[in-house]
DNA sequence: CGCCAATTTGACGAACTTCAAGGGTTGTGG
DNA sequence: CCACAACCCTTGAAGTTCGTCAAATTGGCG
């Protein structure tokens, strides 16, 4: 169940008996289908969700509807432990494509975490690399144009997903469209799609039908200006 | 020395006794002069630091050598727990003008959150009222234009500010160069200067010599798109 | 096949950057 | 007290990037 979480990050190291506590302390399983929303801005959050697989996002909405992605989670994710201390989000929730998560609910975490510390800090920690990727996500929209920002996009996805066995030379599913890598990048969806063009005639990355193919990664980490300490992975 | 610490926030209570702990805890006061750094990016952290006075940023360099601030930091802001669970930053974290910190040693932290997992939840708490600000930048880079970004940026400060009760009718000290808010809106020095002069022309806020005056609250939150309760303060 | 959503392309305009120069303010040393 | 330097702010002109609008094409699925 907990067999991704925290998987090869520098500082998460959960015991035996920790995860066997959390494993044991686990309320529900469920597969979810694609868009589905899990959370809505400003309800109260009565339990938290790990990611086991599929993707799942976080996103707002401006005043004219048009949405800005905030995250997007992977699995091993434990995706609205923010909600945990937070009581309300201030964003959505929602599946990207279908997706299987565990959820606990939050007296749960507060039993198991009394008298815990170590897990307790693992747990905060695992929010703390969510806080991480935030900045890296401000630094990527403030800083680069939008080559930079979408292949900055897919360096991180690479690097988090490698961590956590589900890349295959060069290659991952992603079930989006290019419409949410636009919001993701705060991009128009006909901008994205002239830059995937380009990268793509470039013979640097092909994102098609839900699958990214890296053909150059160093020349996409500096495109992207990429560089991974930020996501706290173990050097292999 | 904690009186500001979770001020006015939604859920965060600190009983008087875990407060006490706290500040018989803290191992240190000091006062920092302008620009000075207080962390870089991927040194060993061993302490954290709490802003009393004064305003702080967090920032990453990209490769031309330009700044994004990711962060800025008012007086109850505890700046730097990030590094607690998280042992290194990937970023630094430097005073924007004269600054008054106080410090807790990790090892000191371990001891006080041992047995006491409520004041844990407090403190894991304020970090993700941090994570709920950048995910409210990302939003601001990603969809306001300039003259948006620069007046969702006024709005939160000026929020965050009241809420310690270092606002006075519209007014609010604020110790920036107008390329320190082009860093943070990820816009130009030039343009910010261009944005300033917009927002001053049409009476909704003036900034000069490290002091804005907010002429018309209304518009500059329309402007932003600005909603508040990402910052989870309690309605007075 | 035919429909609907997603992608692709073109033409044009707006927003922001870049480059360059001028003006104001502050502090410092003669 | 003045002169000067350093830094910051301000403005203009020209160029680039990205958005907007509109239409055509592709691809998946009943």
């Amino acid at each position: 169940m907990t067999r991704l979480f925290l998987l090869n990050r520098t500082q998460g190291r959960l015991g035996a008996e920790e995860r066997a506590v959390l494993d044991d302390a686990c309320e529900q399983v469920r597969e979810l289908p694609a868009r589905h929303i899990l959370v809505r801005a400003g309800e109260r959050v009565h339990t938290s969700t790990l990611l086991l697989d599929g993707f799942i996002c976080r996103y707002m909405d401006d005043n004219a509807g048009a949405r800005q992605l905030v995250a997007i989670h992977v699995p091993g994710d434990f995706v609205d432990l923010h909600g945990f201390p937070l009581q309300t989000l201030e964003h959505d929730v929602a599946a990207m494509g279908p997706v299987t998560i565990a959820s606990w609910s939050h007296e749960t975490l507060v039993r198991i975490t009394e008298g815990r510390p170590h897990l307790t800090r693992m747990l905060w920690y695992a929010t703390l690399l969510d806080a991480a990727i935030h900045r890296e996500w401000i630094f990527r929209l403030g800083r680069l144009g939008a080559e930079g920002r979408l292949a900055h996009l897919i360096c991180e996805l690479y690097v988090r997903l490698e961590a956590v066995g589900l890349t295959r030379d060069g290659r991952f599913t992603l079930p989006l469209k290019q419409a949410d890598l636009a919001e993701a990048c705060g991009l128009t969806n006909v901008h994205i799609n002239r830059v995937l063009r380009s990268i793509r005639e470039q013979g640097i990355m092909t994102f098609r039908s839900g699958e990214v193919v890296v053909h150059d990664m160093a020349r996409l980490r500096k495109l992207g200006e990429f560089e991974p300490s930020y996501l706290y992975i173990d050097p292999q």
